[in-house]
RNA sequence: GGUCACGUAGCUCAACUGGAUAGAGCACCUGGCUACGAACCAGGAGGUUUGGGGUUCGACUCCCUACGUGACCA
């Protein structure tokens, strides 16, 4: 379709110099598909052209829509409305776009001249507690974009930084250790993430009485918080952990692995997946010696109390503390050892971190830190900043228990799934097997599409009713859409219908055009996707494909057509619609079924 | 206090990066299954794009300002 559309400017600019002899270059020029209302596919808009060509937006219009049809074989049409020049094109030129389509491998990439060597970051949980519904667009987005990255053909290494360190895991520890008595997931019948996250509440509560009984006291609120006992172990432990105590040591390691247990589970539920763990606790030294680097370089200073610091008020920001009084790392400074450890591992030439945008500052510290130290890969590095996800009741706090839990929610989207489907779904001969792999799938397309069909940089409402339903702009809506295409297919098959595109097709139904252009901008839909990081813009366009083929199904005979041409052509477009709906979908990490 | 986002139909989101009469879905109303799958399709109603100013042939989009919401920095 990019293609076709830089021709149809090259033309323009080529009639423009024999019309009005005057030299406008085709990238100049602007183009764009007609709206719905008029007839032809592609405007050009006249008014840029008034002042250079000294003639009225209407005579311009007219006179290369003259030209044009008179002069180039493609342009079958004209019409000229204001300062709006519709050109039409010539079904013969659809026929064979289609075709060129049709023998392109699905698994093709399409080239953007983008990053080769990519890392895309996602995930990055705290060992501290089961993902939320807020990991989930986190995850869904990272695993979508590295998808359409991949489609570009950039080689893409999909990576997660386990943040399994710090204060937050040993709260849980200390909780385990002072009412856990020894429980492990087995016994308790809970899986592990949820265990370690069942006794970080119990520190929250407990911790929280105490602060209450030292206020009570008549102690200031700020001292309370840093005073109350629970408090001052957990930072006993954390001390103890990084000298390496065995007790601590063995104990954090236990409850990580449960942890790392239940995630797995997890994703291999969400159908998310990584090529590279990195681990903070192996990381996180690293980050000191970037320090040690940067003072020896001059580009960052001491205090008087011993804490390092970088200014960074020429770039617009401000003085950041890297490197605290006691010599103990912050977030930034491990952050610095594990860009670091990333380029040696892959040697990136695009970096992307999907982060929520509560951390854009941190961000732009990130790289403007690692622009001062001179490392060549600081431009490379890209944040995915995405938006919180609230709920119908408001933000979601961990504190006041608001949060939806991820395993919970895919329980719930594909029980309704289920209900559904049993109620109005084709099961018949499948297996339970097969009919569990379905609302599976069904919950899972509804799920990941309401989160990744709204721009990731906005902040979004998850209505979990909504998130839910299976008829509109929903994931199962497209799903259903594929399924009735490879009903069609199996049917044609049956009737000896083949899916070859005959010589001769004939003059095209309005929709029929309306879906070849639907299915000749997949490339482009996957190119654009790729250059804004923006899974929305492939849902979009599943969606659009997914319409207008309904519109077709609704309007146009396929296998009770009299043409046997017509017939054979149409099975085509539908099979290859159905290639592109199911390629959009997967790269969303949404599968689609063969019946629902 | 400072910095940065965002504000579009009752609700949830689009709008090709400055182009035509601002589009979809949900909800509401009307119509279409003895047709290849009705989880579908067609139609109706619903808007001062938060208010106010400016830039120009043209502004949801850019600039200024007020209000509102949110995040971050101490």
């Amino acid at each position: 379709m990019q293609q076709l559309e830089n021709s149809i400017k090259a033309a323009l600019s080529a009639a423009i110099q024999q019309v009005f002899s005057a030299q406008v270059p085709a990238e100049q020029l602007t183009l764009q598909p007609t709206r719905k209302d008029f007839a032809g596919s592609f405007t050009l808009v006249t008014f840029p052209l008034t002042k250079a060509l000294g003639k009225g937006p209407e005579q311009i219009g007219q006179a290369l829509g003259e030209w044009l049809t008179a002069n180039e074989a493609r342009v079958s049409g004209f019409n000229v409305v204001k300062g709006f020049l519709n050109l039409e094109i010539a079904d013969s030129e659809w026929v064979r776009l289609f075709t060129e389509l049709s023998q392109r491998p699905d698994n093709a990439p399409v080239p953007t001249g983008g990053p080769q060597q990519v890392v895309v970051e996602y995930s990055s949980p705290n060992t501290n507690k089961p993902l939320h519904l807020g990991h989930l667009r986190n995850n869904f987005l990272g695993y979508s974009v590295a998808e359409i990255l991949k489609a570009t053909g950039a080689t893409v290494t999909k990576a997660n930084l386990v943040n399994d360190r710090g204060i937050h895991i040993c709260k849980s520890m200390l909780a385990y250790q002072q009412y856990g008595q020894g429980e492990t997931p087995q016994e308790a019948g809970i899986k592990g993430d949820h265990l370690i996250g069942k006794y970080y509440v119990l520190f929250e509560k407990h911790y929280r009485e105490q602060v209450r009984q030292l206020e009570a006291e008549g102690v200031a609120s700020d001292i309370a918080k840093r005073q109350a006992p629970m408090m001052l172990e957990a930072q006993d432990m954390l001390r103890a952990w990084e000298a390496g105590d065995e007790e601590v040591v063995s104990l954090w390691r236990q409850m990580n692995g449960w942890v790392y247990e239940g995630f797995d589970e997890t994703y291999a539920t969400i159908g998310v997946d990584f090529d590279k763990m990195y681990y903070e606790s192996e990381t996180y030294l690293l980050g000191k010696e970037r320090v040690e680097e940067g003072l020896q370089k001059g580009v960052f200073f001491r205090k008087d109390d011993g804490s390092v610091w970088v200014d960074l008020k020429e770039e617009g920001l401000d003085e950041k503390l890297l490197l605290r009084a006691d010599g103990t790392s912050v977030y930034i400074t491990q952050d610095l050892g594990t860009a670091e450890l990333k380029y040696q591992d892959f040697g990136y030439d695009l970096s992307v971190y999907v982060i929520a945008d509560e951390q854009n500052y941190h961000m732009q510290v990130l790289k403007a830190v690692l622009k001062k130290l001179g490392k060549p890969y600081a431009d490379a590095i890209y944040h995915l900043s995405y938006g919180m996800v609230d709920l119908p009741s408001g933000k979601m706090k961990s504190r006041e228990g608001t949060v939806v839990d991820a395993d919970e929610l895919v329980q719930e989207v594909t029980e309704a799934a289920k209900e559904v489907t049993l109620q109005k779904g084709r099961l018949e001969g499948m297996t339970e097997a097969e009919k569990n792999r379905l609302f599976h799938m069904l919950g899972m397309g509804a799920l990941k599409y309401y989160l990744l069909k709204v721009d990731p940089k906005k902040r979004m409402l998850f209505n979990p009713e909504e998130s839910v339903k299976l008829e509109g702009d929903t994931g199962p809506f497209i799903q259903y859409s594929h399924a009735r295409i490879s009903s069609l297919r199996q049917k044609a098959a049956t009737m000896n219908v083949g899916e070859n595109i005959p010589e001769q097709v004939g003059v095209l139904h309005e929709v029929e055009r309306e879906l070849i252009q639907l299915v000749a901008r997949y490339p482009d839909a996957v190119s654009e996707a790729a250059k804004a990081y923006s899974p929305a813009l492939i849902a979009q366009y599943a969606y659009d494909l997914a319409k207008t083929y309904n519109r077709f199904w609704n309007e146009v005979p396929v296998l009770q057509d009299p043409d046997e041409a017509k017939r054979s052509f149409r099975v085509a477009l539908s099979a290859q619609t159905g290639r592109f709906i199911k390629a959009s979908m997967l790269l969303l990490g949404i599968d689609v079924p063969e019946r629902m």
